[in-house]
DNA sequence: ATATATATATCGTGACACGATATATATATG
DNA sequence: CATATATATATCGTGTCACGATATATATAT
């Protein structure tokens, strides 16, 4: 019989981190090819998302979307130049506040944002046994490592 | 009362989505600073995790880490080139097959690994909820396209 | 024996995220 | 109310890194 690795351990833990990460990068890896087939960038199907997606209430700004897709402001700007100098969205002044900028989908961009939406959302339904799985292993070793920590 | 948004229909899967890559995202970038802190670009972290984690048979070459990184062959190779360089990992040729270049993580690269591991375990147990939740949401979504589809 | 396939390596290019800095507007404070 | 400070966005130069195209070495098929 074969040497059986162990289901606990140091060992382990690197395997099942390494399994969820795998299974990340095949969403995005999914999520990426989609975005290029729609004619965006990555990040610009990124930016639509979180404009499209920000609750009623919220006031879409630059720092609003930067904060949701983990960007400095500059970098924001720029993908923001970008994805206006092709429709995909537009920027105005907010009368309220002339310092900030109001971002909103355009038809256009709201059009491929739905498309890939639904895309993504079937891909995940297949992929999500996988990632929840991984996860579950995940928060099994945690639970063992503080409980030993605990001792 | 004010406009409750729904709970189904394609806004609400967009939100829905739009929470899901944010919550991942957060992830990443704790991922990301850890790395960075421990001294580690996040792709060395990555290859370092998917070169130590592969299974115990496995054959961790060069086309190997690629594919679980999602990268191609060469931008692997240049990866490598850099990680070795920084005594994170070492490349052999594989006796068998002298085409092949056999990836193994030095005991520096191992000590950071362990490290990093155990951090990132404990913010996936955080952050875990969330991402469930997240991920439910998107399949009751498409558990209704489905039947919708069906009709 | 030679053609084809596979694995890795090299090199030039481009996208993009960032730090540093600038500008405009808003808010706080004496 | 004047000025200092904070906030929001914008600009610019730089470096990293992933990629396509291509090259080289070794293995496999015919």
């Amino acid at each position: 019989m074969n040497y059986q690795s162990p289901v606990v351990g140091p060992d382990s833990l690197i395997r099942t981190l390494a399994e969820f990460r795998f299974e990340m990068r095949r969403f995005l890896h999914f999520s990426e090819s989609a975005a290029l087939e729609a004619g965006l960038q990555p990040q610009q199907h990124q930016l639509l998302l979180q404009v499209a997606g920000a609750p009623e209430a919220t006031t879409v700004t630059i720092a609003y979307a930067a904060e949701r897709l983990g960007l400095k402001h500059n970098s924001t700007v720029e993908l923001v130049d970008r994805s206006e100098r092709e429709g995909l969205l537009t920027r105005a002044a907010d009368p309220d506040d002339k310092r900030r900028a109001i971002l909103k989908v355009t038809q256009k961009g709201n059009q491929i944002l739905g498309r890939l939406s639904g895309d993504h959302a079937r891909e995940l339904n297949e992929l999500a046994p996988l990632l929840l799985q991984a996860l579950e292993a995940i928060r099994m070793h945690e639970r063992i490592a503080a409980s030993v920590e605990a001792r």
